[in-house]
RNA sequence: GGCCCCAUCGUCUAGUGGCCUAGGACACCACCCUCUCAAGGUGGCGGCACGGGUUCGAAUCCCGUUGGGGCUGCCA
């Protein structure tokens, strides 16, 4: 629930102080319909940090019965791919965010509504509300120099010449002076920003398109947005939008929560470029989108009771955006694989096999794969495997060619070894080809070489599989057959 | 530099003045189980950043310090 007490008294509280240039009453959930939406620009890979904030919006809506508006913010021509944008399609999709999965759901693109944020822009410089200035960067960092202003904003320089309208002037918004803006954060509480720190921010650019601050802010008031939650890297942004509302004559304001960012092990804030955050890559490896979910939900949300690992209903009934922290929190793969491994184990066998099978359609393997023979060892598979992308190295050994490396060799097929492929190929070739004869045999060829099946079983592993660690010897050999199996221990004993 | 935000085990967190000699999970370590590796079981390591207050009593409230982060664009 957003509405908390302390919802209330955000703008009240400031204007008693008299504050707030023009307060305005925040929505009350129980008089206004919940909006929220989720903006992402086409800018790149959809990250984790993406999706949880989109998670967010979401049940939120869910949870109040309100809409959920995504907006493509493609505003930036130069930075905007087409394929980044079904990107963001599919990854919402793949964690259960979409049209017709129970709420309402408006999809927008930003540049359809370009006319709309300069007619904006033009009704504040009508009403003076804004400027056109002319300083280029060069001048106002010169001036800034020269003033010995340490890191400069905009210095006011056009603020009140009064230009008129001319190629490559920029519009600058006036900041009510002197004045602070409270603004209402249902997890920050009501953060104080002096308008002494609030700059003339540009509103148009010299070549005529509206800048981000604005753009957003008349969408949101056009689509009757009521609860804006976004990443906390917007917060300081939050004082020039909520005075663009007012300025632009909103009958109400939006309230605001800023979710804390998510961090990487040196606690910066994720980066596309240096940290593994597309969400795609996720996909790819054989992360579920449940747990993939599930581990964003408890980053920064707690359902209290020590719970963690749960289903999604249980989230979506219980998820309350003021019990958010406030802290940035680490994504930590480690636990993101241990909760993912988790729930590939909880999954029914039948689902599980079905799951593989998606991944693998996906992602083709350079060998013949044989459903029957995976379902033999699916048991098996499934204990082992963290990822889905896991599997190919467990089961490849049934499905194409064995290559030990020679660190596994060296290991596996010291002295006797031929002896025991020897033993182990004279029993194998005649034997019942039954789980429990293969086992009894090898623990008999063990007794007479003083070995445990602990011991003896590595070079027969290492002939079989290529490898030193994996399923249960036995079972493998069963599936994979007397024909094979004895070929490759033959082929093994022959490299000795 | 300025403004804003944040601060419980290595990490994610429970905790909203007494139930806390601070609980859980991941990671790590040991042991058990065991045909390898896993899975599972048991146990262990490990934390309220610091300093002042307020209070009979503070991880919980207040102030300060320190530390970390975000913003400070004609990007979004």
């Amino acid at each position: 629930m957003f509405q908390s007490d302390r919802a209330q008294v955000g703008p009240e509280c400031a204007a008693s102080l008299g504050l707030v240039m023009s307060p305005l009453p925040s929505p009350s959930a129980s008089e206004t319909p919940l909006r929220v939406r989720f903006a992402p620009s086409p800018t790149g890979f959809f990250h984790v940090g993406g999706a949880r904030t989109a998670l967010y919006n979401w049940l939120l809506a869910k949870r109040l019965g309100g809409t959920f508006i995504l907006r493509i913010e493609d505003t930036d021509a130069e930075r905007n791919r087409e394929e980044w944008v079904q990107g963001i399609h599919d990854a919402l999709a793949w964690i259960g965010i979409g049209p017709g999965l129970g709420v309402d759901y408006e999809v927008y693109r930003q540049s359809e509504f370009e006319v709309d944020h300069v007619r904006a822009a033009h009704q504040l410089l009508g009403a003076r509300r804004a400027y056109y200035c002319a300083c280029t960067r060069e001048q106002l960092d010169t001036r800034n120099e020269a003033a010995g202003r340490k890191q400069g904003g905009y210095d006011g320089h056009c603020r009140e010449k009064g230009l008129a309208v001319a190629p490559a002037y920029v519009v600058r918004f006036k900041v009510p002076r002197p004045g602070v803006t409270v603004v209402n954060d249902v997890i920050r509480g009501e953060p104080a920003f002096d308008h002494a720190n609030v700059d003339d921010f540009v509103l148009l650019r010299g070549n005529g398109t509206p800048m981000f601050l604005l753009a957003n802010v008349v969408d949101d008031m056009s689509m009757g947005v009521t609860l804006v939650i976004r990443a906390e890297e917007h917060l300081t942004n939050t004082p020039k939008q909520q005075l663009l509302w007012q300025a632009l004559d909103a009958p109400y304001l939006p309230t605001w929560a800023h979710v804390p960012v998510l961090v990487n092990e040196k606690r910066q804030k994720l980066s596309k470029r240096r940290d593994p955050v597309a969400m795609e890559m996720y996909r790819d490896e054989g992360y579920l989108p449940e747990a993939m979910k599930n581990y964003l939900m408890l980053l920064g949300w707690s359902p209290g009771n020590d719970a963690e690992i749960m289903e999604w209903s249980l989230v979506e009934s219980l998820f309350s955006l003021d019990e958010v922290n406030s802290s940035p929190a680490f994504f930590d793969v480690k636990k993101l694989r241990a909760f993912n491994a988790d729930y590939i184990r909880a999954l029914p066998q039948a689902e599980f096999v079905e799951r593989w099978h998606e991944w693998l359609a996906a992602h083709p393997q350079p060998w013949e794969y044989r459903a029957d023979q995976f379902g033999d060892i699916a048991p098996f598979v499934q204990l082992r495997a963290e990822v889905l992308g896991d599997i190919p190295a467990v089961v490849d050994f049934l499905f194409g060619d064995v290559t030990p490396s020679d660190a596994d060799w060296d290991k596996a097929m010291k002295p006797p070894a031929d002896a025991i492929l020897t033993s182990v190929i004279d029993s194998y070739d005649a034997c019942s080809w039954d789980i429990d004869v293969l086992k009894a045999e090898l623990e008999h060829i063990g007794d007479t070489h003083g070995l445990k099946l602990g011991k003896i079983q590595a070079p027969v592993r290492l002939a079989i599989t290529g490898k030193l660690v994996g399923p249960p010897l036995f079972e493998s050999l069963h599936v994979l057959g007397r024909e094979r199996a004895v070929g490759r221990l033959k082929a093994a004993r022959a490299r000795l």
